[in-house]
DNA sequence: ACAATTAATATTGTTCGCAATATAATTTCC
DNA sequence: GGAAATTATATTGCGAACAATATTAATTGT
């Protein structure tokens, strides 16, 4: 008979491509806790700061987009963060629906912490071909938020 | 002047292998959302009936080793499907620090609904070179996993 | 044998992450 | 110009995920 041990069942986890990328996930996030702690900054916030480093003011909205959140983690992110000092958060007067999320001049300040960050992360053995690597999940992202959106 | 949007950038998010890493994990569990609901599992509760239709019993311990999870996720995890009547949690006998996780009648009748997940799931157009993707990143996982038992 | 150490799991507290829903402002369309 | 539809954000409730700590059982050293 059959088992669930056959080579070519569908349910082997390590057949199932979503599992790594799952637990690398954890795995980094296990990572950068410790790195980001001394900065006041969890990892999506740590996230949230890159974008706003790169183009400042965003909206709630336009940070979702751009790291594929939506406002019901976005929001009570951003509260913690703008009573940790490192951003602000208003209403745009001229569409009040929108909230206006800016930089502190504290916040402005931590991008020359963060600068060692990707350093810190890296150090140690980096695998053979990470750059191509990165390149074929942004493909994959890029691919499944396509689909996500027409479902 | 230097600004944020230069192109050696190391803080660009664009530039963070990590980044797209963490965006398909949630882009890949809000697809698999819907298509484990009506099985009553959700994507980690997925992952752990993979493991255990490989191989039961097991202990907490051996199923956070296999999905990089500690005991502060996996305990209440495991609490709530043992109350949905999927798995069974007992003391082990012989070493009472030991809990062993094993499946009921239910929770072994439900692979037979997950057989359709995987093809579910991918369903539309697939990413060239998936497979080498998952082979790419469970290498990343492996060296991951490594450096941070050694720290 | 028994105190000290180690091992395995559980608990607590905080922060995500999302679905579903609610609220409020803006657009659209007649 | 005003009702209806749309847009943007917030709220609620639930399920992870982890650090730090606690608890209990097994093992080790003398």
């Amino acid at each position: 008979m059959a088992t669930s041990r056959e080579r070519d069942d569908p349910l082997l986890l390590d057949r199932q491509i979503c599992f790594p990328l799952y637990a690398a996930t954890n795995l980094l996030n296990r990572r950068y806790g410790p790195v980001l702690r001394p900065l006041g900054l969890t990892y999506p916030q740590y996230l949230v700061m890159l974008v706003l480093w790169e183009e400042e003011p965003q909206t709630v909205g336009s940070l979702g987009a751009r790291l594929y959140l939506d406002s019901g983690t976005l929001t009570p992110l951003l509260k913690r963060m703008e009573a940790a000092g490192h951003i602000t958060r208003s209403r745009d007067p001229d569409d009040e629906r929108r909230v206006v999320v800016g930089l502190t001049e504290k916040g402005r300040a931590l991008r020359e912490q963060a600068l060692h960050v990707p350093e810190t992360i890296a150090s140690g053995r980096t695998p053979e071909g990470i750059e191509e690597l990165g390149n074929s999940v942004r493909k994959l992202v890029a691919l499944l938020a396509d689909q996500n959106s027409k479902a």
